[in-house]
DNA sequence: TGATCACAATTTTTT
DNA sequence: ATTGTGATCA
């Protein structure tokens, strides 16, 4: 089959990379240089090199990434070849790892997958336990130390805080002892399994010939090594990535990955992308003028195909109150004037709570607005008990979700049997399924209680028992199950509005219903079990299929294009932030001030404020000392007064065309 | 077991 | 100002 690219629709540095498959390749992207394009045309190129499709490895951070990656190569290669490669995240490719040999580290192949809920109930108890719940310490505060300290690739139980170290150990053991796994664990496993076992090591390189990194510059240190593990000599890795566009250090991001490359991978082909598409020559002179005051870059300066535009618009504010006004009918004015939709208008922000006075002066303009990525990840009841039910079916030695539903609905096993069946584990050093199941134990039990236990053990077991004997659909088995307990009327019970009670009968027959594709595809119940836990609950994640202008922080821009950018805030302490001047990250600020700009397309506005209600004290602002760093070339410094003053005096001229007409008429 | 009230915290977010 | 959390009381 002739593969959909020609080396004629790309550029030199394009064609470079696409014909560059041997050894290690380090693609410097930079933004709106086409970088999603170039790397599917590389792969659709290894195809025609005759590359086994079920070689090519590609990896991404998010599923979203995934699945657009899936899709854009689906576009340019035989719908087979697209079928056998692999395009998933780092995490899906740990699982894959070690779904096949987790025994080898002394973990039980149906091992579970630990969402950030449940690790915050482990660590809850564990704090009870180690008696910290009278200390102020958060279950967050220690996760995130556990898990950083993961990332770098160091161990847990070495952490500097003695408490927190006796806590990680502790966590480490009631993980295993639950034969569970949180995401951190994934990546450090994967890495154990490979770098200590050579058998299995030897497989996936030769399984994985061609892999190939997306976004390389948010890698940690955790996953260079994991990458290290899986690409042997003769090297043929690619990663792609733009060290300027690097905004997550504080999750563990190492910039060294890509600063570095040469370190991990000998005698890399560095080919730079600079060739921008997006954005107009205005708006990149301004972004470059911005990032080369960063020290210890792979310096890149971004050429725009599109010459001249709007000059930057830079605007001073008396305060956020006007700014956002001023943004509402900015956005109303383009709307109308240019003929443009409310989705080519988009708002960046460096922090969330700065979105709320725009979204009221949007609101009463009528201006439909779109909020991408706020702190709306609900974990749903209903879908995560659900998904515990799936997972007792799957392996009912869980603790996490067997604990989880034990008791819901309700069928009197309630806090007390939850405890004693716990402890009976612990001391046994069981599951509380295997404690449920023992007579031994279920005789210490009151009769209400026993027969309680007995009854629940029966539902799971015999549920399982119709999947693994009589091979009958699981989620058939889930549907039956969930009917027979009433489970929805009950969550129904606690709900207090309709749309609610209407929400989470959809929740859960999505769940279902999702399963049920899932083995309509000939997939097993453990690989979806795999899936949900790896899959953000988030409902709203799809931006295209909401309308209206966009609301959207710094960070989730990344990777986004609009035609007309508005970048609020820039204000000392908020862009570059006041933490970042302690902990010494100003240079990540500039960053993501850069992807800000990046944005853009055609029309890039800039505002600070001279005050600003934070916590309902009103507080003097500076503007940020980044706007100095701007080259003015292409810029234009206004303020709030100017723009009134000259809106003012064009309605004057037509009052005065219209008294004139009024005049001409008299006559 | 649930509701209410006081009190704190308040950068960025994915798996 | 707001939002979430923990403690206390009915």
């Amino acid at each position: 089959m002739a593969h959909a690219f020609s080396f004629d629709s790309l550029n030199t540095a394009q064609r470079q990379a696409v014909g560059t498959l041997d050894g290690p390749v380090l693609i410097l992207a930079g933004a709106g240089t086409g970088k999603t394009r170039t790397v599917t045309c590389r792969i659709a190129h290894m195809l025609e090199k005759k590359i086994p499709a079920e070689e090519i490895l590609a990896v991404t951070f998010t599923n979203k990434a995934a699945s657009e990656m899936r899709e854009r190569i689906g576009g340019m290669v035989s719908k087979k070849a697209a079928g056998e490669m692999t395009v998933c995240t780092f995490h899906s490719l740990c699982v894959r790892i070690l779904r096949g040999g987790i025994d080898k580290l002394g973990y039980k192949k149906n091992f579970s997958i630990c969402s950030h809920s449940d690790q915050v109930g482990i660590m809850k108890q564990l704090l009870v336990r180690k008696g910290g719940s009278d200390e102020k310490v958060k279950p967050d505060t220690v996760l995130s130390a556990i898990s950083g300290a993961k990332n770098k690739g160091l161990d847990p139980a070495d952490l500097e805080d003695d408490f927190f170290a006796t806590l990680a150990v502790a966590y480490q053991n009631e993980l295993r002892a639950q034969n569970a796994v949180d995401f951190d664990d994934l990546l450090l496993l994967a890495e154990k399994i490979l770098s200590e076992h050579a058998d299995v090591r030897e497989y996936f390189r030769h399984r994985y010939t061609r892999v190939t990194v997306d976004e390389f510059q948010d890698t940690n240190a955790l996953q260079m090594r994991l990458l290290q593990q899986l690409v042997g000599p003769p090297y043929h890795v690619c990663v792609v990535g733009d060290d300027d566009q690097s905004i997550y250090g504080w999750r563990g991001a190492e910039s060294a990955n890509i600063l570095q490359f040469e370190r991990f991978f000998p005698d890399p082909k560095i080919i730079r992308l600079e060739e921008n598409y997006r954005s107009t020559h205005a708006v990149l002179h301004t972004a470059n003028s911005l990032i080369k005051h960063n020290l210890g870059r792979r310096e890149k300066i971004l050429r725009s195909t599109r010459k001249g535009g709007d000059p930057v618009r830079v605007v001073a504010m008396p305060g956020d109150e006007e700014e956002a006004e001023f943004i509402a009918e900015e956005i109303l004015a383009g709307k109308s004037a240019v003929g443009r939709a409310w989705e080519d208008f988009a708002v960046l922000f460096r922090t969330n709570g700065q979105s709320r006075k725009l979204e009221s002066a949007l609101r009463e303009r009528k201006i439909p607005y779109r909020m991408v990525g706020a702190q709306s990840f609900y974990d749903r009841r209903e879908v995560r008990d659900a998904l515990a039910y799936a997972q007792l079916l799957a392996s009912p030695d869980a603790d996490v979700p067997l604990l989880r539903v034990i008791n819901a609905p309700n069928r009197g096993i309630g806090q007390t049997t939850a405890v004693l069946a716990t402890d009976w584990s612990r001391e046994h050093h069981e599951s509380v399924w295997q404690a449920l199941c023992d007579p031994e134990f279920t005789d210490t039990l009151g009769p209400k209680a026993r027969t309680a236990v007995q009854e629940f053990v029966a539902l799971i077991a015999g549920a399982k028992n119709r999947i693994d004997l009589n091979h009958e659909s699981p989620a058939e088995v889930l549907d039956g199950m969930l009917k027979e307990m009433e489970y929805l009327q009950w969550i129904e019970r606690g709900c207090k509005t309709e749309t609610e009670r209407v929400q989470r009968g959809e929740g859960l027959h999505n769940v279902i219903d999702s399963l049920r594709k899932h083995v309509a595809k000939g997939k097993k119940l453990q690989s979806f079990l795999d899936d949900s836990a790896l899959a953000s609950d988030r409902e709203d994640d799809d931006l295209e299929k909401k309308q209206g202008a966009t609301l959207i922080t710094l960070h989730a821009s990344k990777g986004l294009e609009f035609p007309i950018v508005f970048l609020v805030g820039l204000e000392e302490g908020f862009l570059p932030h006041s933490r970042s001047i302690v902990e010494g990250t100003k240079d990540e600020e500039r960053r993501l001030l850069y992807v800000g700009i990046t944005r853009a397309q055609d029309q890039l506005t800039l505002t600070y404020c001279s005050k600003r209600k934070k916590w309902g004290q009103e507080t003097h602002c500076e503007a940020s000392s980044f706007i100095g760093e701007l080259d003015d070339e292409y810029m234009d410094h206004t303020s709030y007064d100017d723009i009134l003053g000259a809106e003012a005096s064009t309605e004057d001229l037509g009052n005065f065309f219209g008294s004139l007409k009024g005049l001409l008429d008299d006559i």
